[in-house]
DNA sequence: CTCTTATGGTGTCGGCCTGACACTTATGGT
DNA sequence: ACCATAAGTGTCAGGCCGACACCATAAGAG
């Protein structure tokens, strides 16, 4: 690290908030009043303030703009090209967020203003800034984690079907899983428990299961050698 | 996004710099002249100047403490904690880059000056900031990436023999494998071919295999749902 | 009360991958 | 020629994974 001289960059956190609302992805997005992009949507973030972690200026964005804490944040990447601003330089720690849709308060949940929305993660209308590629980047990590670890339990409440769980899995990597392997491998990782309470709605019954909190988030991956 | 405001914080990257020598993992520190931490060991760094992108940033560090070009770079984490420069605010993208002995300059493999060294990647000094944290990422990221991608090849001349491969796997997992198991899982993986050149250093010749440039890095990973 | 309907919940089997394990082959030096 | 040293090769057993179909339970309709 050489000595400093004075080069005014400007740094940002910009947060990819993920839920699940009505059956689908959603993230939160947020219009812009200003130019540049005035009126197109944007991921919701902010300054670093001086004085504060990156992780805590992420933690005060998700919060200003859902309203949610204590949520499950990851810093995800920094992009830093030249002239992803075009007023200035511009460099931007990006952060995702999973959110359960019951962790968020209800005038969050649906929106009155046509500022701010929860758009399909999968089909966002066109994005300010590279906002889009972030997006996708925040997809495909959000993707990959789900395939290697248990993180999907952030998106869902307390407690939980193994159908609701599931289906939070099906929605984010859009593909079909075998009910029987799901609930195999899902139970084998031990990364559940049982409760004694039941989720009767019209049909048979189902179990609602606990996330373990003792358990390790990263569970059960494979190693290319042994 | 909100609006701007001048807020002064520095942005700098530090690139952490894994080479092999003499069968040990090596990272490159330099020698701090300056306050703070005058004296103790650093990893290289420097200033993102205005117009440059934080990759260009990064390999012009390497390039102009290393000498090496066109090697394996990503990014791997921004370490922004408010005190982790005593003199100011100072956010940093950290690097991390494989670079193969023979691509670099002879005098910066044995550096002749003490203000520059290869240090042993698990044994490092006590380093300056939370350069420590830094480096300690960086090896847990090495180590996964080599388990789960083909990656351990950026470490090794353009041909190498399977059993110069294997070594270097064993040295950066600090783990025996077995020879048989290690050369199926390599071969499967479909990302070696061979050359029809020979290593023979006093026994039995070595076949020499090359890295496979077609061949996508990110090879056999496992899901953990189909 | 019974029947319908819709979802919850369960087991097996075959294939493949993986990890454990030992001997033969080829060269250079003595 | 012999020896020392590293290179190179195959099998078998266990576990994991993916494919697959039926019974159980509750609410609501008739």
């Amino acid at each position: 690290m050489s000595e400093c001289f004075d080069q005014r960059i400007a740094l940002t956190v910009d947060v990819v908030i993920f839920t699940l609302l009505d059956n689908a992805l959603k993230v939160l997005l947020i219009r812009r009043r200003r130019e540049p992009f005035a009126g197109m949507w944007a991921l919701p973030g902010g300054f670093v303030h001086p004085q504060e972690s990156l992780e805590d200026a992420a933690r005060r964005v998700l919060y200003e703009e859902s309203g949610a804490t204590d949520v499950y944040l990851e810093q995800l990447y920094t992009f830093g090209h030249p002239d992803r601003d075009p007023r200035q330089r511009v460099v931007t720690v990006a952060y995702f967020a999973l959110v359960s849709a019951d962790r968020l308060p209800l005038d969050v949940q649906s929106p009155r203003s046509s500022e701010r929305g929860w758009w399909p993660a999968y089909e966002p209308p066109p994005l300010a800034f590279d906002h889009a590629d972030i997006l996708a980047y925040a997809l495909q990590r959000l993707r990959y984690k789900l395939e290697y670890t248990a993180v999907g339990f952030q998106l869902l409440p307390e407690t939980f079907t193994l159908t609701e769980l599931q289906m939070a899995y099906e929605t984010i990597l859009r593909e079909q899983l075998d009910k029987r392997n799901f609930r195999r491998k899902v139970l084998a990782a031990g990364i559940l428990e049982e409760t004694d309470a039941f989720k009767s709605g019209g049909h048979r019954p189902a179990r609602l299961y606990r996330f373990r909190r003792e358990a390790t988030v990263e569970s059960t991956a494979r190693r290319l050698f042994p």
